[in-house]
DNA sequence: CTCCTATATGAACAATTACTCATATACTCA
DNA sequence: TGAGTATATGAGTAATTGTTCATATAGGAG
């Protein structure tokens, strides 16, 4: 069977190749790619391990870092907004935690892979 | 004992709390980041999600992506660059695949999530 | 109330990114 | 050789992103 209306391409469209996989919903790609696009950033990476060892405050987090208290606030409003990091106020200060399963999963799993894996073929 | 040398923000750094955690080696953020980037874009998640479950070529990938030869063929050679996907020749047609376990396993992770804690509290 | 401090936020900007378009490359077949 | 095809790639572009700077907000101490 010789398929049709392929404009996108070559005219060698493997059509029995093409059926078989299964695909993703979008909004289920879009969920994933949510997920991995917090985590793509080294600062966030580095906030995100932090907050999950221990809570602390933007201002602990800024000095870690080594960087400035608004660029740290910014990227734990991005995380806020996605429900990565919870917060409490004690006073003035804010103090972050991150307990999401989910992402320190991720997380944790992309680190041993990069710390075990070393000298092996890659 | 109160601290030393922080301007980058306020006075209240608590000094116990910021030499608690081990901090990441810088090398080692830029491998995890440089992972979870290949996988924070929706057309790189399905390309990978697709390569994992066959081996496709360029015009294959265009057709079930809905997208152009040549936007398939910059986010490859992306993947490529990364050693995420592999490839042969066949005449004039290439076939690609992932089998990097490492990749795959953080992708089905989060699609586990994403599938399964569907109606619980997020 | 006023001043001080910790954090949040809007605007601006440079860097990066994902795509399009045109073209180059590399292979097949005659 | 030369035409045809599948893929690769460089330049250009619009959109996104991570930061800085200046300022706003909100609570604490007096």
């Amino acid at each position: 069977m010789i398929d049709v209306n392929q404009e996108t391409c070559c005219n060698v469209v493997h059509q029995e190749a093409i059926e078989s996989v299964e695909q993703l919903e979008l909004s289920v790609v879009e969920q994933l790619s949510e997920s991995f696009k917090a985590l793509a950033d080294p600062t966030r990476i580095r906030i995100l391990y932090n907050l999950s060892r221990r809570e602390l405050c933007v201002c602990d987090l800024a000095e870690i870092l080594g960087m400035t208290q608004s660029a740290v606030s910014h990227q734990l409003r991005y995380l806020k907004a996605l429900r990565i990091v919870k917060f409490r106020r004690e006073g003035n200060t804010m103090y972050y935690t991150c307990d999401d399963a989910h992402i320190i999963g991720l997380l944790q799993m992309a680190l041993d892979h990069v710390t075990h894996a070393q000298g092996r073929d890659e």
